[in-house]
DNA sequence: ACCGGGTTGTTCAAATTCGAACAACCGCTA
DNA sequence: TAGCGGTTGTTCGAATTTGAACAACCCGGT
């Protein structure tokens, strides 16, 4: 077998610090909504995702394709949201197998109501840290990256 | 209460950009390292800050805050890897209250086993795809994300 | 020597995630 | 219309993570 191509240093402190802002920001991010909003990071993207949607609904498969997460992942977390009135389960006209999760009235209300406590987070983990040509770079490292592990 | 201060789309952009690529990467190394070497992406993460160490050992707590997890969390992989005899725990002179993580000859031989195929998913997921410029501007926003976040 | 506040690592219950297995359904073809 | 490969969403068990609670320990001041 062939010798490895190693990561020279450059390229070590580049998957480092990947790692580690991706771990804080994450870990930062869960934190926050959990205690101050009450809801997961993956609930929270679920109702903006479902909030950007014309009809305020998505298929359950297309939701977990969104969110970058498995079926049964997603279907746990809208049971979550379910109970929580946040969210209903619709039927889906023409093909009896799907399901659409809907927004509520109520969870748009929750929504609209966590969302600037989120975004404060988000300028302080992440956007104000950086200054515009930094950003504008990062994002568009990142979406070469995104788009390059696209299935 | 003050109008939140919403992300314009460049900063939308570079968020949105932000959680897809750290998803994707980090799903991608988990599930390959899962499936080719049988390790999870937070157990070779332990054998490789182990493998750093002059002496190969960690205290728990140190291992925790270097890995960006709970301690009850470190406690668990080590207790696998110790399992897997990978790692071994020893008592920490002058502090009876101490462990240490110790990586084992087969835990060494084990990273040193797995090592070549991480790296090339490292660069099949992050560091081929980008250019040697986007490089150093990704490393060096996430460094001041990085410092910016540290505790 | 003894307290009292802080530290260390483990254990516990609860929450979450995943993939596999499954039943039900879709749509195309013969 | 009967069948067949593929899709959809849920359920299940197993693995993992977290914070809280806890026992044991450290150390500086008295």
């Amino acid at each position: 077998m062939t010798q490895p191509r190693w990561l020279d240093s450059e390229e070590k402190a580049a998957w480092n610090a990947f790692l580690e802002a991706s771990h804080r920001v994450e870990r930062r991010v869960e934190h926050h909504l959990r205690e101050q909003e009450g809801l997961s990071h993956p609930q929270y993207e679920i109702l903006v995702r479902l909030a950007d949607e014309p009809e305020r609904q998505l298929r359950m498969t297309e939701l977990a394709e969104s969110l970058l997460t498995s079926k049964s992942g997603a279907s746990y977390q809208i049971g979550k949201l379910e109970k929580a009135g946040l969210v209903r389960r619709s039927s889906c006209p023409g093909d009896d197998r799907g399901v659409f999760a809907v927004l509520t009235e109520e969870g748009m209300a929750k929504l609209n109501r966590v969302a600037p406590g989120h975004v404060e987070l988000v300028r302080s983990s992440l956007i104000d840290l950086l200054s515009r040509e930094q950003l504008a770079a990062l994002t568009d490292a990142l979406d070469t990256v995104g788009r390059g592990l696209e299935d």
